[in-house]
RNA sequence: GCGGCGGUCGUCUAGCCUGGUCUAGGACGCCGGCCUUCCAAGCCGGAGAUCCCGGGUUCAAAUCCCGGCCGCCGCACCA
C-alpha cells in the first residue's frame, strides 16, 4: 500500500514539479530540479509570503539580496565554522554512530567544547569510553563540516570561502546600511530570499532535506528596551497559535496548547513580542497556504537543540501523513549574538543608536598628561611615549593610572613618572546611547512549502485526483477548452486562449471528452476552465466552471478576464450575477 | 560513513529463485486517426527499455558472482 507522500511524489514527478538532478549521471542525493510546474508553484509560494511578510510590512522591513559565497571570516564571526561541524564516532561492533563530543559530555561530565577529533579520541581511549548500546569499542572519531567550502579566486587556494547556510548573515553585515536608509528608525527588518547549502551527511528524503534550498527570512532589529509592538495587539492579539512548550516536552507531553499570541507575550511563554507577532503572521501565511489551523503548531527547542546564536527557538510544524510532523520554518530570538559577533570580529560600528528621553549625566575620570614633562623626561625617546599615550583610550589610562601603585605607571612597558599624570573628574550630558539591537528571525523552507501545499491540495475523487490548490498558488490558473473539438467552437476557444495568455498561465486543454478534460484540469488544480460550447457562436457567451463545486457560470466571452480575476482574489463567482449551472452528476 | 532492502519503456509492473523462442510481456500515459452536445478510462494504428553503470562466470546473463553509483529504512544531523 503506497502511501500519500509516495501518491504525491508520484504524482508531482509525472507531471514534471520536479525531480532528481543529474538523473542521466545517477542522481545525485540532495539535490532536485523544478520543471515548469514546480517553478510556477514555487514563485506562488514565494511571492504569497513576500506578501505577508515585506508588502503589508513595507514601510519598516525592506528586502535585500546578498551573495551566496562568502569569505570564510563571515562564518568564523556568525559562529558557523566552529558550530556548524560536529564530531563523530563509530561503534566498530553494532555499527551505531555516535556524536563523540556529547558521548565525551555525558560519560564524563566534561565539556568537550573547543576540542579536536584527536583530543576527543583521546578521551575516549583514556577512559575506555564503549559503545552505549551495545559496549563495543569505538573507531577512529571523525569530523563533519556541513558548510560547502570553496575558494575565491583561481591562484587564492589561501582565500578559503563557504557557501551559506543561511541568508541571515547578509543581513547582518548590511545593518549598518539599512539602518541609515530607514532613517535610524527601530525596528526595522531586513528580508531575503535565496539559496542556501547545506552539506548534509546523509539527505534522504527527497525535497525535504536538501542540500541546496531556498530560504525566506527577516531578521527583525528591535530595542529591548522598548519591544512594544503595536501591530502584535491591533492583528493579532486575538490570534490563537498552538504551542507546545519545551518545559511540557522535557515532561514527555505531546499534545501542543492553543493560546492567543498576546497572552503567550504577557506571560513570557514567547520571550520577544516581535518574535510572537512574526509566529502569528506566519500561521496565517500557512493558511493562507492551505493547512488549517488545527494541522499546525510551534514547538519549542530545548536548549541542547537551539543553534548556538539562540537564545529561544520555536520551529513551525505541520502535520504531514509520512513522518508525522514536517519543519517548514524557525523562529529564533537571536538576541545580540550575531551583531556582536561581527562587531567583534569586524571592528565595524553596528550599533544603533537610542534616544533618551531625559539627558544622561555621565561622570568619568580622564587623564591627562604634561607633554613638557614627557619631553623633559624621556629626551629624545618621547616621541616612543607619546605614541605609547596615544594608542590607549583615555579611559583606559585612567584605569592603568588609578591601578598604578607606588610612584611609577607602567605603560606598555615604560615606566612613567605618575607625577606627569593628572586625573580629573568631568562630567556630561548625554542625549543618546549606543545600544545593539535585539533580533527575532523567521525563517521558511520554500522546497518544504511546497510538498506542504501539495499535500494539503492533494485529494482523490474516484480514482481521479484533484489538487485543490488555494487560488493564489495554484501553478495554472485557468483553462479554455471547446466542448467538442470541432469549429467554429475550437476556433473562438484558441481565441479566447491567446487573450488568456496575456493575464495569467492559462492553458488550452484538449482530449477525448470533456469529461477528460475536465479531469484533466482537476489534476493539475486548475481553479477555472472556460469551455466554449454550441451557444458559445450565436449568443457569445461561455461556461466558467469552478474547479472545487464543479458548478458552472455562463459568462459573455469579453467578462470572462473580469470573472477570472475576481475569482482569483477569492470572490466567490456564484454571487456575482451570472446565471448558474448545476453539475451534472457523473455518468456510471 | 556503516548495516539491511531495492534499481526492468515517461509511470507502475511481469520475468530473476530454477540462466536459453525475452530481437523483454502488460497496464496507464504519450503521438496519429475515428467517435463524442458538459464531467476521465469506446474503436483503429503508432512511437517508446542497449533490463542503473562497470567487470567476471558461461556456448549463452534482465536472471548467477564481484565492484561502483543511486534510492528507501535504521544510527547521527536537519528549514
Amino acid at each position: 500500500m503506497s502511501s500519500k507522500f509516495d501518491k504525491i511524489i508520484d504524482y508531482a514527478v509525472r507531471k514534471g514539479f520536479f525531480w532528481q538532478s543529474y538523473e542521466i549521471y545517477g542522481g545525485q542525493a540532495g539535490f532536485y530540479d523544478l520543471g515548469s510546474l514546480g517553478v510556477l508553484l514555487k514563485s506562488n509560494i514565494i511571492e504569497l509570503w513576500r506578501e505577508f511578510f515585506v508588502k503589508q510590512h513595507q514601510e519598516f522591513v525592506v528586502e535585500i539580496e546578498t551573495p551566496i559565497i562568502a569569505p570564510a571570516i563571515v562564518f568564523k564571526a556568525s559562529g558557523h565554522e566552529e558550530n556548524f561541524t560536529d564530531y563523530a564516532v563509530e561503534c566498530l561492533q553494532c555499527h551505531r554512530t555516535f556524536r563523540a563530543d556529547h558521548l565525551v559530555e555525558e560519560r564524563l561530565g566534561i565539556s568537550a567544547e573547543g576540542l579536536k577529533a584527536e583530543q576527543i579520541e583521546e578521551v575516549i581511549r583514556k577512559n575506555d569510553i564503549r559503545c552505549p548500546v551495545c559496549g563495543g569499542p569505538l573507531g577512529n572519531v571523525y569530523r563533519f563540516l556541513l558548510l560547502f567550502q570553496t575558494y575565491i579566486g583561481p591562484y587564492s587556494p589561501s582565500n578559503l570561502a563557504y557557501l551559506r547556510p543561511e541568508a541571515a548573515q547578509g543581513m547582518f553585515i548590511n545593518f549598518k546600511r539599512v539602518y541609515e536608509l530607514m532613517k535610524r528608525r527601530l525596528p526595522f527588518g531586513i528580508a531575503q530570499i535565496g539559496k542556501v547549502a547545506r552539506n548534509e551527511i546523509s539527505p534522504r528524503q527527497g525535497l525535504i532535506r536538501l542540500r541546496e534550498f531556498t530560504i525566506m527570512e527577516i531578521e527583525f532589529f528591535y530595542d529591548e528596551s522598548n519591544p512594544t509592538c503595536d501591530l502584535l495587539y491591533e492583528n493579532c492579539s486575538d490570534e490563537y497559535i498552538n504551542i507546545l512548550r519545551a518545559e511540557d516536552r522535557a515532561k514527555g507531553i505531546d499534545k501542543p496548547l492553543p493560546i492567543s499570541v498576546s497572552e503567550a507575550v504577557d506571560e513570557k511563554i514567547i520571550l520577544s513580542p516581535w518574535l510572537a507577532y512574526w509566529m502569528c503572521i506566519a500561521k496565517k501565511f500557512v493558511n493562507a497556504l492551505g493547512v488549517p489551523n488545527n494541522k499546525t503548531y510551534f514547538e519549542e527547542k530545548l536548549p541542547s537543540e537551539r543553534a548556538h546564536y539562540s537564545k529561544q527557538t520555536f520551529d513551525q510544524i505541520v502535520i504531514v501523513e509520512r513522518w508525522g510532523k514536517l519543519e517548514v520554518s524557525g523562529h529564533a530570538y537571536r538576541h545580540t549574538y550575531d551583531l556582536e559577533r561581527h562587531i567583534e570580529f569586524s571592528r565595524a560600528d553596528l550599533y544603533a543608536i537610542r534616544q533618551l528621553k531625559a539627558p544622561k549625566i555621565i561622570r568619568r575620570s580622564v587623564v591627562k598628561y604634561d607633554k613638557n614633562a614627557v619631553i623633559s623626561f624621556f629626551g629624545t625617546k618621547a616621541p616612543q611615549v607619546f605614541k605609547v599615550l596615544a594608542s590607549l583610550s583615555s579611559e583606559a589610562l585612567a584605569k592603568i593610572v588609578a591601578e598604578s601603585k607606588g610612584d611609577g605607571v607602567v605603560v606598555e612597558g615604560i615606566e612613567i613618572p605618575k607625577t606627569i599624570f593628572r586625573v580629573e573628574d568631568v562630567e556630561e550630558k548625554v542625549w543618546v546611547e549606543k545600544i545593539i539591537p535585539h533580533v527575532a528571525e523567521p525563517s521558511f523552507g520554500a522546497e518544504r512549502l511546497l510538498y506542504i501545499v501539495l499535500e494539503y491540495a492533494y485529494s482523490e475523487d474516484g480514482g481521479k485526483v484533484i489538487m485543490k490548490f488555494p487560488k493564489r498558488v495554484a501553478p495554472i490558473k485557468v483553462g479554455v477548452t471547446p466542448l467538442v473539438d470541432r469549429e467554429p467552437l475550437e476556433g473562438i476557444a484558441h481565441r479566447l486562449f491567446k487573450e488568456l495568455k496575456r493575464h495569467y498561465y492559462a492553458m488550452y486543454l484538449e482530449g477525448d471528452s470533456i469529461g477528460k478534460k475536465y479531469a484533466q484540469a482537476d489534476e493539475l488544480g486548475i481553479p477555472f476552465v472556460v469551455t466554449v460550447d454550441y451557444e458559445s457562436p450565436s449568443k457569445g457567451d461561455v461556461t466558467i466552471r469552478d474547479r472545487d463545486t464543479k458548478k458552472q457560470i455562463r459568462v459573455p466571452i469579453d467578462g470572462v478576464v473580469k470573472v477570472i480575476d475576481a475569482g482569483l482574489k477569492g470572490v466567490d463567482i456564484f454571487s456575482l450575477g451570472y446565471p448558474i449551472i448545476e453539475r451534472v452528476e457523473d455518468k456510471e
